[in-house]
DNA sequence: GGGGAGCGTTACAATTTGATACAAAACTGT
DNA sequence: ACAGTTTTGTATCAAATTGTAACGCTCCCC
């Protein structure tokens, strides 16, 4: 699932079908940093993240940019409005791919088991926009960041007894950027979690959560 | 469309079906300040508003409130998250709209043009979304602001020659809520507006568009 | 090994936004 | 028309966030 910081855990969606239908799909690598396409490009593919982990961005006229969301292995991405791509698609790591046709998406493509999970998945999709709305619009710097390390860990960390531990595969900026916060603030909340013994750092990427409910409990707000 | 401050014009989706299509679907009416349905509910019908504006909340346990979209007629609502709906919709008007069966939705329920349709409006809500966090996270309070008025007067206001009109059917704390931003900021900005000559109010609720480029100057910050 | 580029952190100043309080205006029901 | 309630606007002050600048660190290239 997309990274959408709501409380609720939210089902990781089945890879979309086995054997009979990897045949109508097309396994695809994009090496970290590379682009899977452009905004304003047209839809010719779905894609399901299998491994890796990639970046979805928007730019304002200005070079202000806003990290629409991080797809992890599960999720959906290139949902096309008005038949184009309306983000940037790159690679935060070395990541896999599987390619489904747009028509997978349109009509079915004579599946219509795989017309069903494409439309559950932009069910999903837009219920995970509206988490980020959510946290954009009422939380405070420090809710965010709180939230954002309570959901990535939760959901993609591993579980080490009392302790979780994940790798955080985007910089600070993409963090900011994700949280409509400035790189600045993202390191003061981080550096605050981390004088009050929430978490620990091992560099800037490894992060431990030393007490995931103190955690939980900051990104929801004190009131 | 939903009111969601992208730059670009998006078509206003046809309203669903003529004669026909109107048999399986049900006309229904949501008087001023009832509520169509409340977040948790189980999704049973997907409405198109046909006149009228409806509101789309969320609650967080603290009191904070978001408004996640204003719908205006065309605009589809009730898609399901899980099978429940996410959000609570309640009239800002006296508003009507048509319901269709949940059926429509998953599996077509033997009507592969409106099958079509709602998924494409589904895409159409995930860019809306999207638009929606553009604003949250890159604008200033008198940038979003400014582009609400101006998209929202583009999109349903009248077109007065060199002005444009538009009567607002929802409260400053709406809007507010709508922008992530506090009502008295919200007065501020508007406030401004007025000063510099960019718009004029008739009331609380009408604005006049005095200079529409301006306006969508502001909306999109300086640099 | 030295030097530079990029990223992350910290401190401090500047700005924006929010909180509070209160006044004015609009709306409500009697 | 009236009092009471809600909404909106304004001003002041406090708090949160950003901007700026400096520094340390790592990695890479020369």
């Amino acid at each position: 699932m997309y990274i959408t910081l709501s409380a609720e855990e939210r089902p990781m969606p089945a890879v979309l079908g086995g054997d009979e239908r990897a045949r109508k799909s097309l396994t695809t690598r994009l090496p970290q940093g590379k682009y899977l396409y452009r905004e304003g490009d047209v839809v010719e593919r779905i894609y399901q993240v299998m491994t890796g982990v990639v970046r979805l961005t928007r730019m304002l006229e200005n070079g202000r940019r806003q990290v629409i969301a991080f797809g992890y292995p599960g999720d959906i991405i290139g949902f096309p409005a008005n038949g184009c791509h309306h983000a940037d698609c790159d690679a935060l790591v070395d990541t896999t791919l599987r390619a489904y046709r747009r028509a997978a998406l349109d009509h079915g493509d004579g599946d219509p088991e795989l017309h069903t999970a494409l439309l559950q998945a932009a069910l999903g999709e837009i219920s995970a926009m509206q988490d980020h709305v959510m946290m954009l619009g009422l939380k405070s710097a420090a809710e965010k960041v709180a939230s954002f390390l309570d959901v990535i860990s939760r959901r993609y960390g591993e579980d080490l007894g009392a302790y979780r531990q994940i790798e955080l595969p985007m910089s600070r900026s993409d963090i900011a950027d994700f949280l409509g916060l400035t790189t600045e603030t993202v390191s003061r909340a981080v550096t605050a979690l981390r004088k009050a013994g929430v978490i620990s750092l091992d560099g800037a990427q490894m992060i431990i959560v030393l007490k995931p409910d103190t955690l939980a409990e900051l990104s929801q707000g004190e009131d």
